[in-house]
DNA sequence: TTGAAAGCGCTAACAT
DNA sequence: ATGTTAGCGCTTTCAA
């Protein structure tokens, strides 16, 4: 250490000095204090926790696919908060929903040694991950379930959420709805659809899925397909719209229209209020809570079978479902 | 390395036969493939980064006091899709705007050896981080300019956002403007808040401070301040909003008066076209594009002094101003 | 094609 | 109160 050299005293001593640990004397202490500001010193982290043998790091790590979604950012802001508490420090990482890149930063995280990881993963499976978890890493998987791979995890209620959203515009008497939902492949997207259908099929509407769009993973996209949704003959008297994303595209496309259709979205709006939209919410931050807890008594060494928590969600009814069947 | 035992080969064997280095034959590598499948093996990054020397790291830190701000998210990602193609890695970290959790997870990155560090500071001071920057590590700093330290930095042009506003406010025949401000301290705030104030003097409104109040950091305190703006009598025909998450405060409010003021917030909104607020806007994922061209260029050896990067604000003209002084 | 030894920066354990 | 030795998991250098 360069440091011991300048201040003349072993490199043991100055590591104790540094980290404030006892027996240094005073004169001795300063000295390497003033070498190491003048060389601008800091501490190898690696080089410790190497050393320390690898379970002294305080990062959480957090993968997700669009930490830009407000979702994401809630949810990361609560677990943030949460673990904070227990002098852990969240990481987080977005891997654009690029699947190259979501195992490439896995790897980085792993390999760095974090303390645990926790996953927002649109990968279609996590095999990958599954010799790690057993070397006793601990993940949290959230708003996605884990596959091919036994793991915490903490979930919406997808298919309660869009039940709801369903019997809504069923009781207010539509009965040509449109859904325009995000990429078909993701489960969170596969629950909201196939749940809002079979409550519309066992309302007696067969052919649903004939107002179907899916893909629509940008707001642009969902521009178009709810465009597409209004130029059918005849058109959707109402539209539910699968997360906040798609919602906003309907917005745009819908605020100009003299009689737009009914709308209802998942996932609140920062807005919502204000724009008077009718959606399915539920409480991001609180998501976030829920795994830092999972978390956390993980790394209290809690070792039995994952566990999963399904929060609830709410139906909020505001102005844009309120317009009438007819009036389309 | 246990894998080597299990193996039946030389350690390093094992490493040249994980990492893919040629000179190892096609039995071993597999036996070792195979043991290191088993244990759920994985190579630890700090140990590698450790013998090489400390500048293999190929993770760039992002701070940020409020990354769940959409203002930060655009950028985190314009600049993380810029980064990713040199094959560097974006991890950010939220500070939640506390000063100690600011020091603390700088340290942790810098400790962890990211290989350069952008900052969206909320400290008043930097001085901590000089020693550092001398040492090497780039850092850029990001809407907020580096106090007591000499470091890159891409900022926007907010007295010319904030000149604007306040022209188009004045041209629309308003006097009595309303100010609603983030935290005083903020550099950003104090710049838009004193240029909106200069072009106000300069028409001859003295007692432009009469209607400013400060420090309403988030969306409830915002919300409260508009609403002390509008019982004074007489109350400002006009408000002028400093950031994103003021302006939402203020639209909360705004939309249930029957003659709302005029209204125009700095920062663009996700609905702002919807709800036709009136904005001066800016670009934030360019800015993080600017950001990943000065961190690059340092990462490729640029030596020479600090740039700084101003860009530009654009006033978008909407419904919300339109409101005429005589209104209200 | 494989292996042994040294050392990256640090700290625990044991001297002194 | 301070110093020495060993070793965390890896890779580089040199040898076999």
């Amino acid at each position: 250490m360069e440091v011991a050299a300048r201040a003349g005293v072993s490199i043991k001593t100055a590591s104790r000095a540094l980290n404030g640990e006892g027996y240094v004397a005073h004169e001795t202490r300063q000295r390497v204090q003033q070498a190491a500001d003048e060389l601008g010193y800091r501490a190898n982290g690696m080089a410790r926790e190497l050393r320390l043998g690898g379970n002294t790091s305080t990062l959480i790590g957090m993968l997700g696919g669009d930490l830009g979604n407000p979702f994401y950012s809630k949810l990361a802001s609560g677990l943030e908060r949460e673990v904070r508490f227990r002098g852990l420090q969240l990481v987080t990482v977005n891997t654009d929903e690029d699947t190259r890149s979501e195992q490439r930063l896995t790897d980085a995280l792993l390999e760095r040694r974090v303390r645990a990881l926790v996953v927002a993963s649109t990968l279609p499976s996590h095999e990958h991950l599954a010799a790690e978890h057993r070397h006793g890493i601990p993940f949290v998987f959230v708003d996605r379930p884990p596959v091919g791979l036994s793991a915490d995890a903490v979930l919406l209620d997808n298919r309660g959420g869009a039940h709801q959203a369903a019997a809504h515009l069923l009781e207010l008497g539509h009965t040509r709805i449109g859904i325009v939902g995000d990429l078909s492949r993701l489960s969170t997207n596969q629950e909201r659809v196939t749940s809002f259908g079979a409550t519309l099929r066992a309302a007696g509407i067969a052919d649903w899925r004939e107002h179907l769009i899916e893909d629509a993973h940008d707001v642009d996209t969902a521009q178009r397909a709810v465009l597409d949704l209004l130029r059918r003959d005849p058109a959707p008297t109402a539209i539910f719209t699968t997360n906040n994303r798609i919602t906003t595209g309907a917005l745009r496309v819908l605020h100009r229209l003299p009689a737009p259709p009914a709308l209802i979205g998942f996932d609140e709006l920062d807005m919502g209020d204000i724009l008077g939209v009718t959606v399915v919410t539920h409480d991001p931050e609180n998501m976030g809570r829920q795994t830092a807890r999972l978390l956390l008594e993980r790394l209290d060494g809690y070792a039995g079978t994952a566990r999963w928590v399904i929060l609830p969600t709410r139906l909020i009814p505001r102005a844009s479902s309120r317009r009438p069947p007819g009036t389309g």
